[in-house]
RNA sequence: CGCGGGGUAGAGCAGUCCGGUAGCUCGUCGGGCUCAUAACCCGAAGGUCGCAGGUUCAAAUCCUGCCCCCGCAACCA
């Protein structure tokens, strides 16, 4: 029996300027579900990628005197760099200008007019000559375009219409009878309202050069919806490979809650036509607020996330986001908060219990594992088997950051456990028995939960392994090695210092100025 | 009445669907321990749950009205 399949997709991101952490913050969380998936056993494809086309790349490019291709190739291995930095373990970078996609793109806009669901009307509004494109009119003031205080003039072009308003009946009632598939919930409620008015919509434009040519004519490139959306049919191999048959529908797009409604109307009625059958799940996500604070000490630069993961280590970043922000709720990222988690979850209630463990074993044992003891144990088996239960519900209900709480109730108990059994007087009393079994326990319980929290952290989760002085790989840890009792006794653990140093610790010394 | 989210201790949030001692994290204060990264453990202070009505034996939780903040409204994670 083959394992089952996870399929998850992040948007592909603009590229007309540097990651940011909003960027950052959905591929982190992308990155943890993936993690997370393949822990249970999992066959998992993740994918993410870049958005390359449109007027607003051609004009940046041209702002930097570079061809639209050179530009994209540039911002798009900045997008890899930070992606590398922050752990993202992503199967394939799509991007809108590879050529599978651009056949799979001019492959599906074609049989959408064959089939009579694109069909050409004209397009109207008003139209900015500097900006070369359509405005609405909220961006209009005093009828003025807002970018180059010219008057707007209202234009007509011939376009390519979907014809989105064909399947809205049969969206309506998979909304409604599928309670999971536009989370979190309340956004359900947005996209049919939307749903009801939402109209036919535009899928080329005259306008624009930059972009994939509507097959049987040169003067239009395809817009968005199809060139975009579509990625998530590439990255596996539409229409023909083994792989797609293998992943599609995907598991869950995660995404931002802006466009949640074109992920939840227009890709699935393009689905719809195209007779595939629809994601699993649709999930937006908030916005990391800054709330007008800088990150940065001196300057407002290490608020790229490139900059912080140099400074605080990539696991810091990926820690905060998922644990502090509701997931599906806006958040917000400022300094004092992201030291204060940073350091009472990893540096104290992580790290510390693994280091002064460590301390006592190699005191005593030279830090080999004792064997087990079950009748000091107390309840730490317990609270293990509750929280893997906990965690795997939380999970799957991609309430991350409450995921995260039940892992760390876990090591708030073993703190407890060590402080109630008292190691260091049963290290004085010579009680070797009693104390072999203690530490047995402890470093079973920080086993547990360095597995459990490796999607989240994979690099100190690996700290903690090492350190631990397991054999097996961590990366090859599954959910059936969580189980009570699996640490080998005679296990020779390797003490290493503390896995992560709480920030502002050296600040006395000046040595955090840099 | 465009649609939606939010207004709960100093800060950030949970609880609201299925009314019944208002909970968590950080911070503050006091104590303990000494294995540890000024870490860990125990305890305390601190809230008229946006405002006003209503239903009820009982409302943060249900109903009505109002106020404030924030998103969205054809391409901004």
């Amino acid at each position: 029996m083959a394992n089952p399949t996870y399929y998850i997709t992040t948007a592909i991101d603009y590229v007309n300027g540097p990651p940011h952490m909003g960027h950052a913050y959905e591929k982190i969380a992308a990155d943890a579900i993936a993690r997370y998936h393949r822990l249970r056993g999992a066959d998992v494809f993740f994918l993410t990628g870049s958005d390359e086309h449109g007027v607003k790349i051609e004009r940046s490019a041209e702002a930097q005197g570079l061809d639209p291709q050179t530009f994209t190739d540039q911002i798009v291995d900045q997008f890899k760099d930070t992606w590398a930095k922050l752990g993202i373990s992503y199967d394939r970078f799509i991007r809108t200008t590879d050529a599978d996609h651009k056949a799979v793109v001019q492959g599906i806009f074609k049989r959408l007019l064959d089939q009579g669901d694109i069909y050409k009307a004209k397009y109207e509004g008003f139209y900015c000559k500097g900006c070369e494109e359509f405005k609405n009119e909220r961006d209009l003031v005093e009828s003025c375009c807002a970018v180059h205080k010219t008057p707007a003039e209202w234009m007509s072009e011939e376009n390519y219409v979907f014809k989105l308003s064909e399947y809205r009946d049969r969206l309506r009632a998979h909304i409604e009878q599928n309670p999971g598939f536009i989370q979190p919930d309340f956004r359900a409620k947005e996209v049919l309202n939307l749903l009801e008015t939402f109209p036919d919509v535009s899928v080329s434009r005259q306008s624009v050069k930059w972009g994939i040519p509507v097959p049987g004519d040169e003067s239009q490139v395809i817009y968005v919806w199809i060139d975009a959306l579509s990625n998530y049919l590439t990255g596996i191999g539409y229409p023909d490979a083994e792989s797609f048959k293998t992943y599609w529908p995907a598991s869950v797009h995660l995404i931002g809650k802006d466009i949640v409604k074109f992920h939840a109307i227009i890709w699935p009625a393009m689905l719809m036509a195209l007779d595939l059958p629809l994601p699993r799940q649709v999930f937006g996500h908030g916005w990391v607020l800054m709330g007008g604070q800088k990150m940065g000490k001196s300057t407002g630069n290490v608020t790229s996330p490139n900059a912080l993961a140099d400074e605080y280590g990539a696991d810091a970043i990926r820690y905060y986001l998922l644990r502090e922000i509701a997931f599906g709720r806006d958040g917000e990222m400022n300094e004092d908060a992201f030291e204060n988690r940073v350091n009472a979850d990893l540096a104290n209630n992580l790290g510390n219990a693994l280091n002064r463990t460590l301390t006592i074993l190699e005191k005593n044992f030279e830090g080999r594992v004792s064997p087990r003891h079950e009748a000091i144990e107390g309840d730490l088996p317990r609270k293990v088997e509750e929280v893997l239960a906990r965690v795997e519900d939380r999970m799957n209900a991609l309430a991350l950051d409450e995921a995260l709480m039940a892992i760390w109730e876990l090591l708030d108990a073993t703190n407890k456990y060590i402080d109630s059994t008292a190691p260091w007087a049963l290290a004085k009393a010579g009680d070797r028995e009693n104390l072999g079994g203690v530490l047995y326990a402890v470093l079973e319980a920080l086993r547990i939960a360095s597995v459990l929290a490796s999607p989240f952290i994979p690099t100190l989760a690996g700290k903690i392994w090492e350190q631990l002085g397991l054999a097996a790989p961590l990366s090859e840890q599954r959910w059936s090695d969580l189980q009570w009792g699996k640490l080998p006794e005679g296990t020779q653990t390797r003490k290493l210092g503390p896995i992560y140093p709480r920030i502002g610790a050296e600040l006395a010394g000046a040595k955090k100025k840099a």
